[in-house]
DNA sequence: CTGTTAGCGCGTTCAC
DNA sequence: GTGAACGCGCTAACAG
């Protein structure tokens, strides 16, 4: 009833030949007389055979997929990162498996256990905060890990970002230089290290340098969504924020839109830099001034390193610094 | 060296039974005595042993995973789809390999032809045009095929989407009754059923309902991508346009910002309705007017019966269409 | 250059 | 309720 399958033996019997040799054409073996190749690849072509990957795997022990962990493909931070990812893997003849955490610890720990149950042969994760137990997964697996945009003081597994820290200082210090004292600083919440350990560190570093006090009152704590920009905005405006740095380009979004609709000018009454420059720092009006990170790239490189790493070559850095400059658009003051 | 995988044979020693027992266990057969099964499932949690999907894989015939193919991950409007999609698969147990195609015929044809190596029990396909080649390898294949968002007038395989006939009627004829007599059309090209054959005809017959002549100098076909805005506009603003349907929301963000850009009023003086309602919509100044199309339940229901089509179970109708609804935010007037 | 022979790890009859 | 044995489709030595 089921069009059976064709298998490697069929081409083998049918082609006169021995399994062996039909395995060695498939896998591009030198050691095959070019005639019987030849006459391999006709039946193959003929019969109309595919490979079986997943028989393929488990005698190879290889799949040449990825596993990779995204809090959420919808976000166009993550998303530009997993389309760097993906063109990277096609090229070196992966595939990705996708899977959406929501940064939530439980979906990650055990999206991390299927992952490794289809015996991804790599896993790049994305989310900004890599628990005890996921940390014993990554470690107790012979599966090499790579971090995309995401930091991890620990730096047990590799890793592709840019100088969060530095980035940040220099944000806020241009911010300083256009005159303004009060600066809010936004992120997701400080237990994540990219934003408690290095943004907020960035931040308090730059106001250090310029004299100013660090005021608790400028620093909240947010989801990255536009529709709590609103909110966001409010809270600032209270304490009398003039800028405001923010980490993440929807709520950025969300914040300057809340400006605009109180009729609040941008940037003359308010300046605001954010962190991606993803495509939305193009869309809004003014566009948005931005830190510009290599989000296609950082993709990119992390399965790069992950090819190297699966390919057990040697390498000199786990840990990837990427280049980043400030991106003075319509949220600045010109200076 | 490496520490060697433990396997349902290591588990089956060690549990002092056979491996079949154990595999009963770990696929939740009941055919087991309760006090072998605590015996077998406390090795395995002793072993921390993990079932290889691989194997299974090859034994069952079945991968629970799942093929996706998208244009682009970085588009909001298949990302969002794609979301639906992934937790659909979740909650049934499948994982999902991403594979971005840029809608490029090859490439679908490519990837197609991998994910079918790799066993895939399904495959969801987005993208605008099935070709002949595709269509062949759907048929080919004994794996089910949803298409997701795209409509196929061949209907052979599933596929959930709205009424895109309906809708864009719909959006020009409340432009219409907004005064409007030069309305643009914009979208992808024609050759894509979607655009040549339903969209296309919804605006046609609006038109013809209202009695306004078709005008082939307001139908433009133009890339999916914020940056070509600025050129669309120009374009029919030269031939009087004083409203459009845009297709996508990232051209559509982009002709409003060209019009906003040169000092038009919106929508007082120009009109715009779009048609994914991606978060897009909500971020620009005047908020887009959309079309709502149930983005994340078109990838969800689209998962969904791809589940029932994996399943083997009967299906009244391949092909589904879900409701929609015009959504006038503030780049119409009020009516 | 080519064929033989073992497995890879697990699901699944079929007896006991 | 449980075990033995075969096979899924292919890779990888090892001979020849």
């Amino acid at each position: 009833m089921d069009k059976q399958t064709i298998t490697i033996y069929d081409v083998a019997r049918e082609a006169g030949v021995s399994m062996a040799t039909v395995s060695r054409v498939v896998n591009g073996n030198p050691n095959v007389k070019p005639t019987t190749r030849k006459k391999v690849l006709d039946v193959i072509d003929r019969l109309d055979y595919r490979p079986n990957a997943v028989a393929r795997g488990l005698a190879s022990k290889k799949t040449t997929t990825v596993g990779v962990i995204i809090p959420d493909v919808t976000n166009l931070y993550f998303s530009s990162l997993a389309r760097g990812i993906d063109d990277i893997a096609t090229m070196y003849k992966y595939n990705i498996i996708l899977a959406n955490s929501d940064e939530n610890e439980h979906k990650e720990v055990q999206v991390l256990n299927t992952l490794l149950a289809k015996q991804v042969d790599g896993v790049i994760f994305m989310g900004n905060k890599i628990t005890e137990e996921l940390r014993a997964e990554f470690s107790r697996s012979r599966t090499p890990v790579v971090l995309a945009g995401t930091v991890d003081p620990d730096g047990q597994v590799g890793s592709v970002n840019i100088d969060y820290k530095t980035a940040t200082e220099d944000s806020v210090t241009s911010l300083i230089e256009n005159g303004n004292k009060k600066i809010a600083f936004i992120s997701e919440s400080h237990d994540e290290p990219i934003n408690g350990m290095y943004r907020l560190e960035g931040y308090k570093s730059a106001l250090k340098n310029a004299g100013i006090d660090y005021d608790e009152e400028l620093v909240v704590q947010s989801e990255y969504t536009y529709k709590v920009g609103e909110a966001v905005f409010e809270q600032i405006s209270k304490v009398g924020a003039t800028a405001a740095v923010v980490a993440d380009d929807e709520l950025a979004v969300g914040i300057l839109n809340a400006a605009l609709d109180r009729g609040i000018n941008v940037p003359e009454e308010f300046e605001l830099i954010t962190s991606n420059n993803s495509k939305l720092t193009d869309m809004t009006r003014p566009q948005l001034s931005t830190i510009v990170q290599p989000l296609y790239d950082i993709g990119a490189v992390s399965m790069r390193l992950l090819t190297k790493l699966m390919n057990k070559e040697e390498i000199d850095e786990k840990t990837i610094k990427l280049p980043f400059h400030i991106l003075n658009k319509g949220t600045t003051k010109e200076n």
